[in-house]
DNA sequence: CTGTCCGCGTGGAACGTTCCAGCGAGCGTA
DNA sequence: TACGCTCGCTGGAACGTTCCACGCGGACAG
């Protein structure tokens, strides 16, 4: 204990907290103290009284997915900046609900100041109640009803994709996703697109759920051979995926077959991961401004926590903006 | 206080500790005391009373990097199926020293478990010798000789790497790094590549320092044109890449310059990262079990925590080996 | 001069565990 | 019967903060 520097604990708290009411003269001497021993407040001890910790609890989907890294990347930084530290989950996907829902409830039983959904899935009143009680919530990425979220706009994303593929002259235009869990965003990606289709008056393609590495997939529940979806008489000329994983796969699928992108087939995909800029890749897709959703993502739940903010969860969109690169082209006119 | 269940808050502590000594009935009680009353220890608590919490530092060197959050990933979910969460930390790169040290600071201000290092950069004593006091400390796919480190062989995957390219066929063979970080690293692999060209009585090409993006390297401090390096008269016809980044950057770079891959120039990298399994990118490359890096990495901090291990540091060093895709080639006769 | 108020600092309670010394009952043994 | 040992359980101290009620002295107003 620095009291040793003339004064009691007390004072030493307040001066520490920079609590006000401590005389210019005393914390000179207590600061001159602390500096002479090393001293640390212990951390433990203070989250001890306080019942709570500056670390926030960060739902990450796979880490292998470079969407959900540079997406962590910015939000520790963030955390950091606010002197706070982020603690990882993974929770891989296939949708092992109750994996991610005993995630959660470690990171509270470790009384996280609060939660930062990168992803999201499974249900629980029980573990939204605690939540409620104890911590806020933020999904950043993603968009859910019972937390802030901050997101980019799903179907405005989808619709600045379907109208460059409209934009090029394509007309026979299909979606693509291998979401399971996203379903949300994948659906709303979905609804903008056929809005930009119908607004384009044109016919809307199939809506394709397809397992990457796959030779099927399935359109309304019916198993499909991809390649003809692809290539047959009534194939595309251009698919819009749900996002840029999905495009890449996609992409290499029409390597093994002989399918030529652009030439016959024109890709978008959706986040603009870093990989999608490799030359080699070189995929046109909607940019999600990873930075800032992670900045706001980030005031949201700190201004939970001061208090500053409160009331209604508050939605907030952010804009995509759409980066062509060279895996669209106008459809071929021989087709 | 669940004593209303007819006993002690000591017992209540030894049954939830799993002590022995609590009588089956006794226990059987207070579980169901426990049960009824929903209690659940305050974690909080118990970290202040024993003053360590269940918490891993890692230190990352930068998430955007694949290498890193595939690391990331797997120490994630080994630390986790170990009873103990990640926290981790950022230090994006370009030798930031000072505040990889800072974030070292806060870990240890945080009282984690332990610490596992993905990367790591910056010496300081004073730091060094809080963490001998306080946290084990484990370099996961790295060296360095102040804490355990498990990795894979440097020299010995550079090794598989050159000696590939020899079985090619190629004489003139450049090593390139991009590295500064992992500058240890990346020496151990030249060496490794030296040696292999010498037991091969090849003369050792180039050692090539490369800031990707740019037009230019250097050469023993010597700045000199990459496109110069690689096709002119004395250019070479293999790349040996200190990891896949570096490899994969330049590998754009040639198809920039129209140099092609693997027909004029054999690339290898290192690390395989999924990125390097792209059939776009196919790149040839040394392989890192990051998987039992991870693990065995997680095994050494619990190992020291439990005092299962002692003594001097233990530097555990893993197999790579070679994946053969389609970066390489034998050189062209023509040449 | 007295009463009041304010600025500054204090001491102790509280937080919920773990840890430890100790105690009583029951049992086996001399 | 008496003694000691073991098993099972208990009660209290300790951990290092924060928070709060209070106390003291000086300044200022009446």
């Amino acid at each position: 204990m620095a009291a040793l520097a003339g004064v009691s604990k007390s004072t030493v708290s307040n001066v520490i907290r920079g609590t006000d009411g401590v005389a210019a003269a005393t914390r000179e001497r207590v600061d001159r103290a602390i500096e002479i021993l090393g001293y640390r407040p212990n951390v433990l001890a203070r989250q001890f009284v306080q019942q709570r910790t500056t670390i926030l609890g960060v739902l990450v989907g796979d880490l292998d997915n470079p969407f959900y890294a540079e997406m962590a990347k910015r939000i520790e930084r963030y955390a950091f900046d606010a002197g706070y530290t982020a603690m990882f989950c993974n929770i891989e996907g296939e949708g092992d609900e109750d994996f991610a829902l005993s995630r959660v409830e470690s990171l509270l039983e470790q009384r996280v100041a609060g939660i930062v959904f990168l992803a999201f899935f499974g249900r629980s009143p029980d573990v939204q109640r605690r939540l409620d009680a104890t911590a806020p919530v933020v999904f950043a990425g993603l968009r859910e009803d019972w937390g802030d979220s901050v997101s980019v706009s799903d179907s405005g994303g989808a619709k600045l994709a379907t109208e460059h593929l409209i934009g090029l002259g394509h007309r026979r235009i299909a979606y693509l996703t291998t979401d399971h869990v996203e379903a949300r965003a994948s659906r709303a990606r979905l609804a903008g697109y056929r809005s930009a289709m119908r607004a384009a008056r044109v016919k809307a393609g199939p809506a394709i759920t397809w397992a990457a590495d796959s030779e099927f997939a399935t359109i309304k529940g019916q198993q499909v051979s991809l390649v003809d979806e692809l290539t047959g008489r009534r194939g595309v000329t251009a698919v819009f995926c749900s996002n840029d994983l999905g495009a890449i796969g996609l992409l290499e699928f029409a390597d093994r077959h002989g399918i030529d992108v652009p030439g016959q087939l024109s890709i978008v995909g959706f986040d603009n991961v870093q990989l999608a800029g490799l030359a080699r890749i070189s995929l046109t897709t909607v940019s999600q401004p990873f930075d800032d959703i992670a900045r706001i993502g980030i005031q949201a739940v700190l201004g939970r926590l001061s208090g500053s903010i409160t009331g209604p969860f508050r939605h907030e969109v952010v804009k995509p903006s759409l980066v062509v690169r060279t895996s669209t082209a106008p459809p071929r006119a021989s087709r």
